[in-house]
DNA sequence: GTGCAAATGCAAATCGTTAGCAACAAGCAT
DNA sequence: ATGCTTGTTGCTAACGATTTGCATTTGCAC
């Protein structure tokens, strides 16, 4: 199981911040290291209430702010919807969404990354952090009917 | 004055689109081709107020909309606040956000451009938009306490 | 001018998210 | 195990930005 070590490690970051580790934290935990998509917070409740039929999502809400808070997730806010959300990823990357799907790529340049901090230097700043989001459409291949 | 040239142009805009050129929507216009900034919602209301006070803050927001639709303007949503807005630029540019002031800078880079568009095309898509934001910090220069 | 569809102002509604608060439960001390 | 203290919870109300419904006004083509 993959994800036992990504809930180990979410779990060992609330408990080095000494706060509680209680019953709707374990399972929004589970179920973050579980997702290998970009949920926002509704997807984890509904996911949440399934295991803890109590749960709210109110807690939800305060569990992402405490995580991202704490460095544990990163948040999004693509093009209009809600605060979506990832178990902070070892090495950065950025994302390309489909427009027609909602579907999100993950993707890494360093070659970007290497720009922006140029960019930013000549104009007297350091980076602390940014945003790179491509929209995109998919090109449809000539052969076979594969766009959708 | 610069400002009148981007006026009439954004008035175009509505008159070829067959809209109707109204009382409200000459205002926001001729704030719109004013700011050389990036307003939010409330800041040209605000404005707009001055000028006429009758004019309300739904108007604003749906002469936004039209705007955008019609392709004049652009919005931006920034980090946390409101959308912002700004006089379509005859050549793109991205955005340098001071993460202590708030202030806006404008910066285009060719090179990242195309190598965002090699990264789509690699993944199998074409570019319909993108977001590209800096949120930095200000260097600080050795001599003299410039940095505030 | 007249007529009618389009646009307005106002208020109420929506959406994602946060805040207030009484009831509850982690986790340390007995 | 049993308390005790205090952080957390679920609930509901509040929030800020934006949109909507609707009766009233207004552009503007005739
Ligand atoms: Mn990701
Ligand atoms: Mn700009
Ligand atoms: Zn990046
Ligand atoms: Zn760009």
């Amino acid at each position: 199981m993959v994800a036992k070590a990504a809930l180990d490690e979410l779990e060992k970051i609330l408990r080095e911040a000494g706060v509680r580790i209680t019953r709707p934290r374990r399972i929004i935990l589970r179920i973050l290291s579980e997702y290998d998509d970009h949920p926002d917070a509704r997807a984890i409740f509904r996911r949440a209430v399934r295991v803890d039929e109590s749960i709210s999502l109110s807690t939800v809400y305060r569990t992402m702010n405490l995580l991202e808070d704490k460095g544990a997730i990163h948040r999004h806010s693509f093009q209009g919807g809600p605060s979506r959300f990832e178990h902070a990823p070892q090495n950065h990357h950025d994302h390309l969404i489909d427009v027609d799907t909602g579907n999100v790529i993950e993707f890494a340049s360093d070659r970007i990354e290497k720009l922006q901090e140029e960019i930013a230097r000549d104009l007297g700043y350091e980076i602390v952090h940014h945003r790179l989001e491509l929209y995109g459409r998919k090109i449809k291949t000539g052969k076979g009917a594969k766009g959708r």
